[in-house]
DNA sequence: GTGAACATGTAACAAGTTACATGATTGA
DNA sequence: TCAATCATGTAACTTGTTACATGTTCAC
């Protein structure tokens, strides 16, 4: 479905009417941060676009004790054009882990670091899981942010509690194995 | 930890010398398939690179029936690089699924997109938990192989169960909560 | 007065994809 | 002969990030 910054800004504007900083911050913070990034060097020149293509109204507004804002809105032409875009086959989900990545080639990593690698990933999920839990009151339950929390939650507690209960093992069995250097090595 | 291609084309070649489109049916197939990709026109500058700075050694392969092949190895330069790039703390995992977007945005597809969605998206996960299933066979246990694919199965087989188990119930109030149209078409 | 949060924007750069360009060999 | 698989490589293009550039207001 071709996901980008500017579909992304689509949908999080969909949610309510905001400026390019609080876009950012709702990609950060909200309901979207456990599952995208975008930079203000992609946010601000994807929201002058989609004005120019009438897909967002814009309005200035000043504000006593902060810089004026330009907040953006969606326009009917913008609602269409975001239903289009979610009506096509989103592209195949990669995990594209870099600490699975690691794992993989756990050969080449001491114990320690493994095992840094492992409780820091335990840390990452516990963070995005507690996310979730943050914006979790007054849901619709009826919601896709209902169901998308649930889905997340689902998946990052596997990962946690696979992590718990395989963790030390892997690393036992790594520590009887390979007491040091990596495996292979002929050069 | 800066993960490019380069580091991935190192990782692949730490398990055996291949070539450049042996690496890509690697990435595509196997144990590297569920999480990563990369395309030729990635793959092959980045073996030239590598082999100008010496972590790798190259070797012209002539086979019958086939057009040669440069068969390319790993040298202890690039296992020392390989080593030194894995000990930097991995980037944060982010989900960027496209298919929890579009949940996000639920509001803008009607029903039966919808229970294609979660349909397709259970194919998906099913897809590569198969994958796994495929190579999961004489897997060292104490290998980091065998915990990666511990970790992709755990976390594959919750997603799957979470949507089977509540996928019905989030489609069915979908049903009776919105009829047909959006919600919140004010403009 | 100085750093932090608020606020917007641009330009240089990085990284990778798609499409192109080429060519061998096999089997239908 | 024509498509498929094997095999390598380049160039244009897309997309987004980082760093830069600028400015307000508040609290310490």
């Amino acid at each position: 479905m071709a996901m980008n910054v500017k579909i992304l800004v689509l949908g999080v504007l969909a949610f309510g009417e905001a400026s390019g900083y609080e876009i950012k911050k709702m990609i950060e913070e909200g309901r979207f941060s456990y599952m995208i990034d975008a930079s203000f060097g992609s946010i601000y020149p994807a929201l002058t676009q989609l004005h120019g293509e009438g897909l967002l109204s814009v309005r200035a507004e000043e504000q006593s004790g902060k810089p004026a804002k330009k907040v953006y809105c969606i326009t009917s032409a913008g609602r269409s054009a975001l239903t289009r875009a979610l009506a096509v086959e989103p592209a195949w989900d990669k995990f594209k882990s870099e600490f699975l990545f690691q794992i993989l080639l756990a050969d080449f990593m001491d114990v320690p670091l493994l095992s840094q690698a492992i409780k820091t990933q335990i840390d990452h999920l516990e963070h995005d899981l507690s996310e979730i839990a943050k914006c979790a009151h007054d849901v619709d339950p009826a919601s896709g942010h209902h169901f998308a929390q649930g889905y997340g939650r689902a998946v990052l507690q596997a990962g946690i509690a696979y992590l718990q209960q395989n963790g030390a093992d892997f690393l036992a069995r790594r520590n009887n194995a390979l007491p040091a250097g990596h495996a292979g090595d002929n050069e």
